[in-house]
DNA sequence: CTTGACACCTAGCAACGCTATGCATAGGCT
DNA sequence: AGCCTATGCATAGCGTTGCTAGGTGTCAAG
């Protein structure tokens, strides 16, 4: 699969995962890949500068938090990233659905 | 909904346009709109540098014909694209599976 | 004491779609 | 005639986005 196939879609995707509580960035990384049966196994380089540009846009809030020794930045979703996830949610049932259509 | 979404999925859905026969570009865009249920209007900008890649990398094969004195440019999938278009489909079907198993 | 997992960061790159603009023909309206 | 719209192609330049590659540091296991 084409690497850049995600674009546009990681945002909602991380705004997902923390849905289900705070998390830190490195603990996302696992829960895509696992919610996604493994077929996202993202680099951090890729996941750092998504919750730093999410956070810019004022969907997420980070605290740091220290566990076992080691510091980590914990994401929280906000009141307008709750707000927009519901937006990307319908705006990706749209496309999928498109795009089924064009594919059929 | 981000214009940015269909990042690595447009060469997909014109492989398949073409699959049901062979198109001019201006053609294209209209079978990408009707197909999508109107999601999909793309400016003649997205598609024309599309189908350039498509055939610098040999999935798609083109032709100059005169239809009403205007010239267009008619597409159609070679082998290889045809075979692209397989692997592509099977993508998509594991990326949106994928998506929804996040989003869910 | 080195390897691996954990945990974070960023500069620079490449890919891709869009904007804006240009050219040209045909047909309809005024 | 003059103008507009739809048809039809093309490309330079831009912005966004994800990835590569490199860096820092802690901790546990071998």
């Amino acid at each position: 699969m084409k690497a850049e196939a995600l674009k546009g879609h990681l945002d909602a995707m991380i705004l997902a995962v923390l849905a289900g509580g705070p998390q830190h960035g490195y603990a996302v990384i696992e829960q895509l890949r696992q919610r996604s049966g493994g077929v996202f196994d993202l680099p951090e380089g890729t996941i750092y500068p998504a919750l730093h540009r999410l956070e810019a846009d004022g969907l997420l809030a980070s605290a740091w938090e220290t566990a076992s020794g080691r510091r980590r930045r914990v994401y929280k979703l906000t009141r307008r990233g709750r707000a927009a996830l519901g937006e990307r949610r319908g705006d990706w049932r749209l496309f999928a659905q498109a795009v089924d259509g064009v594919l059929a």
